[in-house]
DNA sequence: ATATATAACTAACAAGTGTTAGTTTTAGAC
DNA sequence: GTCTAAAACTAACACTTGTTAGTTATATAT
């Protein structure tokens, strides 16, 4: 654990907060009593409550975006990439779980900028993933099924992972993933 | 269309205002603007802002509960029950999407006992869903798989689906539950 | 020891919050 | 028309919000 700056402690702590109120219903008097220090003076470290959420969501939106880079130009198939995606996003959640706590609801709370950005780089994600699994089906991976509805769905799961692993913290990550790609990719029926 | 009281009137467009702005950040005022009075006019018709909340969500957890206590005492076999779920979920999201969206993240801000009641009743839809997944399991109906993870993936899913259902709205309602059971249930794999 | 930069403090601001009290308007019953 | 109840209004309250200004304390480099 490498020491963190005491602005990086205010960016994680206040995290934790917003995960756990929400951005709106957390004050910065909230954020600087928890830190030990008076509201005002998060100002010597941070130039506005706005931009501690920009930078949190931001950032993580940048690790699945770079994340997603990545993982398309491996020489892998289709199927095996889709694999890639789910030992992404476990990861990222496991390393920033309260970051990725904020991003199905918190981005409304961006300034127009930031929800610019941030719903920019979403939907190339999401865009990106539905072609890896269109390339599935078309290469015949995986059984015909509205790709649409499909990836949805795995989205859904992917990004609802926080809260399972926020209940179920003692679980091995490799098995996790496993677990995962089992359920997400190999489905139900039989 | 019936129409609304006014109480009615203000709770349903309540609902479309914490939906897109979050409970915290929509105000008395926001609401009254909305629907064309001043604030302190809104407490003819209710009580307090809070009780808007909880009646919105405690509604929507009723509907899924007595949906949930009639799929249980159906005369089907565990498989038919699942697909009995898809089709409630899909039902209730389509007649009341706003008080839906509300479900994963805006119960942090109802009171003490408001949170319990609604936790408690969560809680026990979440046990009854996995009671009859594995009901499938050992009935042969499925493939072996992890049911804690198999049933919170089904539920992330159904769950997020107001989101889905926002940008699609014009999908036949049959059609979608079938293929939401076509991809839940059947899952992916060849 | 002194100078300097960093980071804490106190005090205050303007604006917005949910809610209440008291009053006036509106609409329907007799 | 008059009485009554429902529902709107104005005005104000006590409190919280994010943020700034100005000042003091702390630590480091010379």
């Amino acid at each position: 654990m490498t020491k963190l700056s005491k602005r990086e402690e205010i960016i994680q702590l206040a995290a934790s907060l917003f995960r756990k109120r929400g951005y709106s219903s957390t004050s910065v008097r909230d954020i600087a009593r928890e830190i030990g220090m008076e509201a005002s003076s998060l100002y010597n470290h941070i130039r506005s409550k706005q931009e501690i959420l920009h930078e949190l969501m931001l950032n993580v939106a940048n690790s699945f975006s770079t994340g997603m880079k990545s993982v398309k130009e491996a020489p892998l198939n289709p199927l095996q990439k889709l694999e890639r995606l789910v030992s992404l996003h476990v990861n990222i959640t496991i390393n920033e779980p309260d970051a990725v706590a904020l991003i199905p609801n918190e981005w409304i709370h961006l300034e127009t900028k930031g929800i610019q950005e941030f719903l920019h780089l979403r939907d190339q994600y999401e865009r990106d993933f539905k072609q890896i699994l269109q390339d599935c089906l078309d290469e015949g991976f995986i059984k015909p099924v509205n790709i649409e509805l499909a990836s949805f769905s795995i989205l859904s799961t992917l990004r609802w992972l926080y809260s399972w692993y926020g209940k179920n913290q003692d679980i091995n990550i490799i098995a996790l993933e496993e677990e995962m790609k089992k359920c997400l990719i190999q489905g139900l029926a039989k």
